[in-house]
RNA sequence: GCCCGCUUAGCUCAGUGGUAGAGCACACGCUUCACACGCGUGGGGUCGUAGGUUCAAGUCCUACAGCGGGCACCA
């Protein structure tokens, strides 16, 4: 058989891929057994515009890792797929395709705007699902969603017009964040608070009929062109006889009244407060208590407006700012400018700075939507976050300080609000614009204009991917879904909201449990963002390491916390598949007569010490990936899992088996010998498969006796693979204690000489002669049980046992195992008694202390007696052992003086 | 301002009250018939600081320091 040395991720990750997908692997339909337990998931869907990065990567490797595991493990297993039309996003996109054509969305109208969007997402929205095939997803294609699919926006309207009908949704004019740029509202989670360094700028204000001025202080001095007052704390002794009095606005010639509110902070700048209620949340309010006047003085452009002046008039809002600095500077009105940081919003998208404005938008109100949800958490930590600390308190703080939901849109690529009006301005909500003109009684109406905020219909992505309305059978059986899998940043844009609409429609949770993943950094521990240039493509890594390496790398960096992406990570399990690699490569080389199936036929008393030993680590790590799995502990099955294959098998065990597995003479025991090795690495395979799933099938093809038996029998008809076979269930019967502390001693047995060899510069190619005194506890058989196993490995000519080390020549090396059990090496000539007699004083040294320290503990009464009595006698065991090895160690020392 | 997280080997990080761990890096040796993307053997730690609880603290509690994050209407 030929294998190459190396494993070439490429040709693995191109061939299993297609067959699964193609066999229908992935579709829980595969699961014939009728009774077989449910497992789903939906995936957080990506935007149709883009393409994969590395937080997507590593989400999609967990519930890849969680699906593969659940579906070996016999469950009917969904993983639903899908994309979201991303409504700013894909419009951004498709506009900057037109503007190289030069042309604008409204050149070419909604209608024919739209259709040219849908164009374009077929040309190119397959990309993110074919870089989702390349990761390994073992996601159902057949249930493949989209959120602007016909069934998804018919619960968009149904979720849409049922609020509506019960008044938790409605049309209002309010101060809104509005996007210059993109010409639209944004909802408060989608802009970004930024601080930036800037300027306050302290204005003077003349008062009418005095020549007393109050000085305001502002960083937005444009807008004290739409002033309608100056506010002042109720309190304030500076300025408690003022309030009432008549201000006259510079450059405006307008008149203003000077108010009092408690809002306002005596202590912050100069106690007064400029008061524009169109253009600022927090004066907005304060002119909705004082029923003040709104004068708008910029427009949907951040462009000053008429009624800004006629100087100022269609200056952009900054110009604006400099030329009202420059007046207030030529009337003798600026006292001064200090530098000032202070925050300002912008769109999460084009980063341009957000513009308050007041605006007629419908609204979703949160406060009863959001009240299941909030006693779910509190009552009973429904969902289950992971890690709970912080996001438990995060999502619950958030739900108790809602704010009502910006929906509306003006944009044209989205779920257009279902609400139409009448020419005299009825507004008609309704599932269809049939039903509206029924209610109406007329068909002249007009649709709203704006669409729905995307995170609406991502809201409903649970229910609406499963057929809601509809009570559908894939609703019944896959809702409520797991777990769910996502990013920090949107708990309250989307887990919180599929959390409201979950309980309001179906009276449960979409999910039991939320597993929020940790942030992927660049090496510097940075962000990574495309304007620092810092960001690394997923793809790029698949092509160089591999695609299970780089899953194993996410899987096991995922504890919960952000984490640097490095290179040298990426590698080492890179190492890690060229090792399970040339592991199988053994075993195939050496596999003639052999079979997997035929592992550990037989009494378990007639396997060797290492047979037992590998069985009983093999089920302590299933045991170990079960319980790490079970709580989302992704690192500690992949740590398990990188040890057990590489220490225990590799290292260990593969080594102790060669002696018989590369015999030259065919025999049964060598048969054997090669099946249990074989059936080792076969289940081995299984357990690394949900992380590593291309290159455990690769090998897994290849093993001799794996075959349509070994399948689950819940797949039992189909085409054999690994990813259908059942995975490992650990059992506490097959771990052998006793085996496992036998073996250590072999194995400190065969380092110590290991170690001695290496001091003493041993060639490897030398062979040495060891002498092992036991003191009759049983340990000669132990030993002599292993005895080619021994000899190989410490590469030893001969080995002989003796009750009395006083016979030992005196060039020798010795040491003091656990037990007491000691080791000698006869080593004429290589001896430097001097050098030996302090070797084995440092060791002593080292014992004497551990022992002062025990004893000390052990001399401790409030110790004994209020320790648990089993730590006290493991305790008492440790001394004991330390006081044998010590007193070899001094018959060592005598030998040598 | 409020809330939260982190601080463990040179680097990046695991760690469940009871003998401090991994990967990488480093040093020495090795064409040992699967693998140099490897094998063997080593060195390297007062677990941020100061208190407290406990028979016992890297682990639990308090304060402080440094770093990072989230929320917030201070012009």
């Amino acid at each position: 058989m030929e294998i190459p040395k190396t494993y070439d991720p490429k040709q693995a990750e191109e061939r299993h891929y297609a067959r699964w997908e193609a066999q229908g692997c992935f579709a829980p339909e595969a699961n014939r057994d009728p009774h077989a337990p449910v497992y789903s998931i939906v995936i957080p869907p990506p935007n149709v515009t883009g393409s994969l990065h590395m937080g997507h990567a590593l989400q999609h490797t967990l519930m890849d890792v969680l699906t593969r595991y659940k579906r070996m493990s016999g469950y009917r297993t969904l993983w639903l797929v899908g994309t979201d039309h991303a409504g700013i996003s894909t419009q951004i996109v498709v506009e900057r395709e037109l503007k190289k054509e030069k042309l604008t969305r409204h050149d070419l109208g909604r209608e024919r705007f739209v259709e040219r969007v849908w164009e374009w997402k077929a040309e190119s929205g397959g990309r993110i699902t074919e870089q989702m095939r390349r990761e390994g997803a073992s996601v159902d294609w057949s249930r493949e969603r989209f959120t602007m699919d016909e069934g998804l926006s018919r619960a968009v309207r149904e979720f849409f017009v049922t609020c509506y009908e019960e008044g938790l949704i409605y049309r209002g004019e309010r101060l809104i964040n509005w996007c210059p740029k993109d010409q639209t509202a944004l909802s408060d989670l989608e802009v970004d608070k930024e601080t930036q360094a800037g300027k306050l700028y302290f204005l003077q204000y003349p008062l009418k009929g005095s020549d007393r001025r109050i000085t305001v202080a502002t960083t937005r001095p444009e807008t004290m062109l739409g002033d309608t007052a100056v506010a002042v704390n109720p309190e304030d002794e500076r300025y408690r006889e003022l309030v009432g009095a008549t201000i006259e606005l510079p450059l405006t010639g307008r008149e203003i009244p000077l108010i009092a509110d408690s809002y306002v902070d005596p202590a912050f700048g100069t106690g007064a407060v400029k008061i524009t209620p169109a253009h600022d949340a927090n004066d907005y309010e304060m002119g909705e208590r004082h029923n003040l006047p709104q004068v708008v003085v910029i427009d949907s452009h951040a462009r000053m407006t008429e009624a800004a002046g006629a100087d100022f008039a269609g200056l952009d809002r900054y110009e604006a700012r400099e030329r009202v600095v420059q007046r207030f500077e030529e009337l003798g009105l600026l006292e001064k400018v200090v530098d000032y940081e202070f925050a300002i919003s912008r769109c999460d998208r084009c980063r341009t700075v957000v513009e308050p404005l007041i605006s007629m938008q419908w609204w979703c109100k949160q406060g009863e939507l959001a009240r299941r949800g909030l006693e779910l958490i509190k009552e009973r930590h429904e969902p289950h976050f992971h890690p709970e600390v912080p996001w438990e308190k995060v999502y619950t703080d958030w739900l108790e300080n809602l704010h009502d939901w910006t929906l509306s849109r003006q944009l044209w690529w989205g779920h257009r609000i279902p609400a139409w009006y009448t020419a005299d301005g009825r507004v008609f909500v309704a599932r269809s614009e049939q039903e509206a003109r029924a209610a109406a009684g007329t068909d002249e109406l007009t649709q709203d204009p704006d669409v729905l905020d995307t995170w609406f219909s991502s809201a409903l992505w649970p229910i609406s991917t499963l057929g809601w309305p509809d009570q559908t059978r894939d609703l019944e059986t896959f809702y409520p879904t797991d777990v769910l899998v996502t990013a920090r940043d949107i708990i309250f844009l989307w887990v919180s909201r599929m959390v409201m609409t979950g309980t309001k429609f179906t009276g449960r949770l979409p999910f039991r449990d939320v597993v929020i993943t940790g942030t992927v950094l660049d090496k510097n521990g940075q962000k990574m963002s495309k304007m620092k240039g810092n960001v690394i493509d997923p793809m790029d890594v698949f092509e160089k390491y591999g695609v299970d390496a780089t899953r194993v790398t996410l899987a096991a960096s995922s504890a919960g916390t952000d984490f640097p992406w490095r290179d040298e990570r990426v590698e080492s399990y890179r190492n890690f598949a060229n090792k399970i690699w040339n592991a199988a490569r053994f075993c195939l080389l050496n596999s003639e007569g052999a079979q997997v199936s035929r592992g550990f036929e037989g009494a378990r008393d007639t396997w060797a010490l290492h047979d037992r030993w590998i069985v009983s680590r093999l089920n302590k790590t299933i045991l170990t990936v079960e319980r790490a799995l079970a709580s989302y502990q992704f690192h500690e099955a992949v740590f398990a899992l990188y040890h057990f294959f590489w220490d225990d098998f590799c290292d260990w065990y593969i080594e102790l088996s060669k002696t018989e597995v590369t015999a030259a003479e065919e025999s049964e025991s060598r048969a054997a010998a090669r099946s249990r090795v074989l059936s080792v690495l076969e289940q081995a395979l299984r357990l690394l498969h949900p992380f590593m799933p291309f290159i455990t099938e690769e090998l897994w093809q290849r093993l001799p006796g794996v075959g349509a038996d070994s399948l689950h029998e819940a797949y039992a008809s189909a085409e054999p693979t690994i990813m259908l076979a059942a995975y490992p269930r650990g059992e506490q019967a097959l771990i052998d204690d006793a085996a496992e502390a036998e073996m250590q001693s072999v194995i400190e047995l065969i380092s110590r000489v290991r170690s001695i060899r290496s001091e003493m510069n041993i060639k490897p190619s030398e062979e040495v002669e060891l002498i092992i005194g036991t003191s009759g506890d049983g340990s000669a058989r132990v030993f002599d049980a292993s005895m080619a196993q021994i000899k190989r490995l410490a590469r030893a000519g001969s080995v002989s046992f003796t009750s009395s080390m006083a016979d030992v020549p005196r060039h020798a090396a010795r040491a003091v195992l656990a037990g007491g059990v000691e080791v000698a090496l006869p080593l004429e000539g290589l001896i430097d008694f001097e050098q030996e007699r302090a070797r084995v004083e440092r060791e002593r040294e080292k014992l004497r202390k551990e022992a002062e320290r025990l004893e000390a503990q052990l001399g401790n009464p409030q110790f004994t007696e209020r320790a648990p009595a089993e730590k006290v006698a493991e305790l008492r065991q440790r001394v004991a052992d330390i006081a044998q090895r010590m007193k070899a160690l001094e018959q060592t020392l005598e030998a040598l003086a």
